[in-house]
DNA sequence: TTGTAGGCGTTATCAT
DNA sequence: ATGATAACGCCTACAA
């Protein structure tokens, strides 16, 4: 049987109470007796229960952050700065996985609410209605990590559209007339929202909008694949998501001899570890990963703790990073 | 106020107890009974309480994950695999960073244990003492994933040291006497026995030890930096523990113009998807991510469960990739 | 400054 | 098959 603050107790000689005061840094407790009652703490090497404790007092101090694959680079960039964050409040983070799976977000969701954490995070975005009606239903407070068509949510992204409309600016200033675009297979509102933008900028530029040719791949190997079909169409600029994607398209253009940026010019949107590992560096939007997690975090830690928040979306701004594979 | 048990109860006209029963899917309930309390708990659409759950049956059907950092590939890729065991058998993850501080292990350590989860995952091994004593003194079940000296714990790994010994006679088959032996920066017990390993092989082989030069880099950068002094020391040969490095090595070769392999062979360690993204691919032992989680957390529900464990240790096979930095 | 007692939402043990 | 009732370990009025 583990020790409990009762046995604090009745070694220290006080109640509960005040082993629970001292614990809680209560400032009601004479310096002596807290002197007393934490020497007992120590020479029990007590821990106090933290399940315990949450059942009681209603909070839990775990946040629960809702991924759709932790093993994937942007994902755990971002991971990476909400957990310091987190750690710097003293909160506990409990990952779910769900591939990009409405369903498994919605059974995370209400795992995590019956787990009573007092927040939820969820990276890389929310489409589904179901979840979204959720969310605005639920009293534990959520903030979003990427893009969500609902403005009521708090969430903090990154400003992808400017970004996008100035590399197809760069683009067209260059001579660049046709734009393969490269979704992830998931086809998410954020990234149909990007090929409206392409379209857009190519209009303003009275250049037809047939001049955008969408792709999709979210492998390294489908890129490399998929720059046959870039290649047919004779593309020379390419837009892709993901860095990985990206770099397989780079790849497939070593293997026919294409050069990089003079005949193609290829620009990822991720920023993860891999576009400044390829040769030619791959240019990228610099999107700061770490910085979306931390300051997602930072902003929960907020709500959960009711303080003031001023706006419900943060945007954070983006740099492009003209690397190898632009000519610029 | 959230819904609970008692409002189920009342509802349904029955006792907490028989909602509990229906709850836990206790046989002795009466179907009619049974569909009662169902019809009430959807209608209420009412979610147990896992917190109080936990505190009434000291099982919380959740597991810590202590890792160096999620951020690593390496690791996010081992994770991978725990989660998706430890959805299968519903438990939910709580994982901490530790960025190799033994400190910080050990209050993860105790955090997760006052949490009360129903067991502990090391990733990447555990060579400090205090945080043995620590797993052995504990009532919670501990799997090291990784390298551990201590025998009595629960692990699984991958048998580094046969391939390490069968890449270095490869090495000396193929004619090449000098090998730079890169580790990380934190010198673990793990890398500093690969390195004896490597010396065994040689002087197997009437090769002197001093064959061996060790060198240690973290980073794909200080990888590129690292060839320069590789390349002074006139090394035919490099072992890498990290991928990110040996690509980092790899591309400081293109600057020199070293040719690779025929000049350099280079093979790494670690198996991340890094790997195959270089050009030319690395050469890398096949270590299977993914199941050293997968296994790992297997054998942790086996364990929470009180299953029969055959072994302590388990030890996974591994290949070798020869891909292109290696004459092979 | 300290102690008492009543929850918190379950599970689990007895009765019935 | 079902219902009381006592834990579980802590927090928190309220009282002293």
């Amino acid at each position: 049987m583990a020790i409990t603050i009762y046995d604090v107790a009745r070694e220290a000689n006080v109640s509960m109470a005040t082993v629970s005061r001292v614990l809680n840094g209560n400032p009601n407790v004479k310096p002596e007796t807290r002197r007393k009652v934490k020497d007992v703490i120590e020479r029990l090497n007590y821990k106090p229960n933290a399940v315990a404790r949450g059942l009681a007092s209603k909070k839990t101090k775990t946040v629960g952050v809702i991924i759709p694959d932790i093993s994937d680079l942007y994902y755990s960039a971002v991971l990476r700065g909400l957990e310091d964050i987190a750690e710097m409040y003293q909160y506990q983070i409990i990952i779910t996985n769900t591939d990009n799976d409405a369903k498994k977000e919605k059974n995370a969701f209400e795992t995590l609410l019956s787990n009573q954490v007092d927040g939820i995070i969820f990276l890389g975005g929310t489409d589904d209605q179901k979840i979204i009606d959720n969310i605005q239903r639920s009293n534990t407070p959520v903030v979003v990590c990427g893009y969500s068509k609902e403005t009521s949510i708090n969430r903090v992204n990154a400003n992808y559209r400017d970004a996008i409309a100035r590399i197809v600016e760069g683009f067209i200033e260059r001579g660049n007339k046709k734009i393969a675009y490269v979704q992830s297979g998931y086809h998410s509102v954020l990234e149909t929202l990007l090929a409206d933008k392409i379209c857009e900028v190519l209009e303003e530029h009275n250049i037809s909008k047939d001049n955008m040719f969408e792709f999709s791949a979210n492998t390294y190997e489908e890129g490399i694949e998929l720059f046959n079909k870039i290649h047919e169409i004779k593309a020379d600029a390419v837009i892709a998501i993901s860095d990985e994607v990206a770099g397989g398209i780079l790849h497939g253009t070593l293997d026919m001899n294409v050069k990089v940026p003079e005949e193609l010019e290829i620009i990822s949107c991720s920023n993860t570890r891999i576009a400044y590992m390829m040769r030619p560096k791959l240019s990228t939007i610099a999107v700061p990963l770490y910085d979306i997690g931390a300051v997602g975090m930072r902003l929960l830690t907020k709500i959960m703790n009711n303080e003031e928040v001023d706006e419900k979306v943060t945007m954070l701004p983006l740099k492009i990073n003209y690397a190898k594979t632009t000519r610029v």
